[in-house]
DNA sequence: TTTATTTACGGAAACGGTTGCGAAGAAAAT
DNA sequence: ATTTTCTTCGCAACCGTTTCCGTAAATAAA
């Protein structure tokens, strides 16, 4: 345990307690000549403020928490990433939850935040039906929330996200225009927003194009994803075009298409919201909409410092929106082979 | 801010703060009824302990910290994901550091670490050249640390790790059975153990074959890394088998291959340490070294957590190997294309 | 009935910083 | 010389919980 405190130091300056910890706060009541003294004993004997004696008076602990439904995936591994670098040039600590998808995880992490064990929240939700009621215990403990990606429509906090609506367009247009007359959607939840924007932008986009196409809805059991994926690429009235709303699900795609023999892009065309970095050396190459994952996590890390720092007032309609980019390959290609 | 605490719950209840603690944590001291209308209002009142107060009291904040290089990599993704697993079951919190593969980060952490915010540390050191000092200092202050795959030789703690001599070996061995005559390593780091060992294995497995091979010493610059990977493949007599000791390594040289125009595996082949999803996915499919991550993570956590149990006293070969596992695949493949 | 032992609870001192307030001494103003 | 104003620092309360210790009442033992 680090024994040395404010009280060794001051007894060995002749100093009093407050006085010391005025000095090493670099307070202007202290003069110069004392604080030089303090700060080279402290120094010298490797003063280590306690942090939860100061968290305890100041009620502020210097401390993030960031609530994920997974870490194994390249968008929330490089978002923690934005986040923590953001968090540590503003000297807070991150403390880091997994849902796993499970909402009675999120409920029960959310129940813990509310001890005041944190000063903010950045969070982006888990992919089964959403009741909200923890979230809105956390606002009312007056913890700042900050959500990124998977959003929660209903509550009044910064939201950083990507223009769902118009990638889901986009892909569904792309796999329209790369020549698929029957299209299939692989998403993940019937509540998130975000989902159901993708969602929106795919129907909009059959529509606009006229073009037939269904929806599969895979959860968080990957076996049961498999085989509904499978499912649909056996039928006779298969898709010749796949838009993914999640890599993994990508994934899936291209493990079913080996194991019957289908071809990509000569038979089934992929598209797939995803943060690969072996998108492009895939066999074939995937063609995604890729987020700007490190940035959004970034974002999201700075605007919650900004409340934090109350230079910042939050309206129901508080939202950034960074783009997604198209990143054309070989998965939706003309059907060359390489 | 969370206002209700034991003093509000004492008055409400005409009973004593030190009474009312003692309830709540189901004191032999306590009466039954007494602790059941305790228990009562406080579910209530919604009344959440203040963290703070109690790490101050207690010195023990019932917090980890994970200390990693990266977080955008499968391997350390999975292992935040066990050791997050095991935390929760044991009610302990997860503050989580990245040192971006940079010294001065890893030091300026330990440092902070040293205030005595968390309890225990599970950490995987970063690759440049490691001077222990900052790590020898935290085990002066008490704080129990258990590394996992990056491990410190030169410091008494737990470590958790794989059998990398016998993988580089394996891999080596591979290799050279797939029909390779002159082969290269490609390495991150002149200073960890586990690099060292890796590039053992693949020396002794060169000198029991009788075979020719490199070392190529890689870094933390993804682009100084790519020119030297070119540079190895551009030369007349560049290597027929490449062996990467970590997957970002191998992506390099999928992509240094398409450029050159050099086939994978009828040109060069590759095997790799890796945890990648999409190995087998790749065009051609990475033959890899996969570390049981998930499990070391876990597997670390809990020695740690046994640490701070006390029930667990450290011996200076304390290690717990994890065996990784070779998976062959078509990047080492005898050159059919598919 | 008196004395020893439980049982059930309260008082108060920690834990280690932070901060409002007051006060002594020095400097400046009158 | 006296009063006012700074400058610099100490005292003590405070944050919310835990825990040592003491004590009154209830029960058991003598």
């Amino acid at each position: 345990m680090n024994s040395v405190n404010l009280k060794q130091l001051a007894r060995e300056l002749n100093l009093s307690v407050s006085t010391v910890s005025r000095a090493l706060r670099d307070s202007w009541e202290i003069s110069t000549p004392t604080k030089q003294r303090v700060f080279a004993l402290a120094k010298k004997m490797n003063f280590q403020p306690n942090p939860y004696a100061s968290s305890l008076r100041k009620h502020r602990s210097r401390t993030i928490a960031v609530v994920i439904p997974e870490v194994a995936n390249n968008f929330f591994a490089l978002a923690i990433k934005g986040i923590e670098t953001v968090a540590r040039t503003k000297g807070y600590h991150v403390l880091i939850y997994l849902t796993n998808e499970d909402v009675a995880e999120e409920v029960a992490i959310a129940s813990s935040l509310q001890s005041g064990r944190v000063d903010g929240v950045v969070l982006s939700l888990c992919g089964s039906a959403q009741d909200t009621r923890h979230l809105v215990e956390l606002q009312q403990r007056n913890i700042p929330m900050v959500f990124f990606d998977r959003v929660s429509e209903g509550i009044t906090a910064p939201k950083v996200m990507t223009n769902d609506y118009e990638s889901g367009f986009v892909a569904t247009e792309h796999l329209v225009k790369a020549g698929c007359r029957r299209l299939a959607h692989l998403t993940i939840s019937m509540s998130l927003s975000i989902s159901l924007k993708r969602q929106q932008g795919y129907m909009d986009a059959l529509r606009r194009y006229d073009r037939d196409g269904g929806i599969v809805h895979c959860g968080s059991d990957d076996d049961a994803n498999y085989r509904m994926i499978r499912t649909l690429l056996s039928g006779e009235d298969r898709p010749d075009g796949v838009f993914a709303s999640v890599e993994k699900l990508a994934v899936q795609v291209y493990h079913v298409c080996r194991e019957l023999g289908l071809r990509i892009p000569e038979d089934v065309k992929v598209i797939s919201f995803s943060n690969l970095v072996t998108a492009s050396l895939l066999n074939p190459s995937l063609t995604t909409i890729a987020q700007p994952a490190f940035d959004m996590g970034k974002e999201a890390a700075t605007i919650l410092f900004r409340r934090l720092e109350k230079k910042y007032i939050v309206t129901p309609e508080d939202r950034v929106m960074l783009p997604a980019k198209l990143e054309v390959r070989e998965s939706t290609g003309a059907g060359s082979s390489r």
